[in-house]
DNA sequence: TACTGCGTTCAATACATACTGTATGAATCA
DNA sequence: TGATTCATACAGTATGTATTGAACGCAGTA
């Protein structure tokens, strides 16, 4: 392998890691941008110098977030796996979910909290109605870019384009 | 303190875990939220039942995030502490700051590596088209909500507005 | 049947790091 | 001066968790 493509994967492991991910997960979407087959997991193993154990659990944790998709091939009992269509919304997906841990946690501590505590209320109450305003944005431009770059996509047919 | 207040500054304690403070950092996040009054670091440690060191050490990194503010009173040489003005978008940054740090890194690899290896190069350029679109929509974003919601901030003056 | 080749589960460990207690330093005041 | 009161630096520890190796289960297959 490239010594560039290498000292990616190292990296993205390293980022990985500090946004969330495990260290390995990230390495692993770094191996899968860089190496576009498919790949059992023996295979991931082997060149990524981890255990069978670690390519199994971390696999099925960015093929739960989209961002590989599992393969079977007839007559073979492997696992294979390869890069996703769109990692990258994927990947996306998971920093919009934080916005809205937090968001939902506003929320509901807004429910709990009595109405005395008037000035602490506000403030959740603005710090909420900021991350609503931006998650909403986010929607809209994901949505956006989609409609821009995916055309491969299950996309809503506009009336006009189907006769 | 009412429960609905310390709940809620335990569960951002635990929110800021997940997401890349440590606990102590968003426990402390949660409770200026609760507590708008100044407050110096004994205060502080005690409130929250932290040693004195972590309340100095992670006051000032919240405080350089821009979340708090640290004030000081004449004749009095402690150190206090306040709730920022706007901290949801020093907040919001941090998030802001990771995808930043991804796109970075796919344009310093994009630069190291060959020619020869162009399926990769195209993956890693369509990754980062898609994270500079979604930057650059942020960064809009967070500017109409100043617009908007941050009348008191220095802001640009509309040429119409000064006469 | 036993055997092989898979993927997954689980307990043990190895590791990073958040947190604490103590030491240090700086400022103020007696 | 020394005593006091603050913030910070630092080394030790305590803790959570990612990773591993081994055990397991399952499905073919000889």
């Amino acid at each position: 392998m490239h010594e560039a493509a290498a000292g990616f994967i190292e990296a993205l492991g390293m980022l990985g890691e500090r946004q969330g991910l495990s260290r390995i997960a990230g390495r692993m979407i770094g191996f899968f941008l860089m190496n576009d087959e498919l790949h059992s997991l023996d295979d991931i193993a082997e060149q990524l110098s981890i255990s069978k154990a670690s390519a199994s659990t971390n696999a099925r944790l960015i093929e739960h977030m989209g961002v590989i998709e599992r393969k079977t091939i007839p007559g073979d009992r492997r696992d294979y796996y390869r890069l996703g269509r769109q990692p990258w919304e994927d990947i996306f997906e998971m920093h919009r979910r934080r916005l809205k841990e937090t968001s939902d946690l506003l929320g509901t501590t807004l429910v709990r909290m009595p109405a005395e505590l008037q000035s602490q209320r506000e403030r959740l109450a603005a710090w909420n109605h900021f991350l609503l305003f931006m998650l909403d944005e986010l929607d809209h431009k994901i949505e956006r870019w989609r409609e821009l770059h995916d055309a491969s996509r299950v996309a809503p047919v506009k009336p006009e384009a189907m006769s």
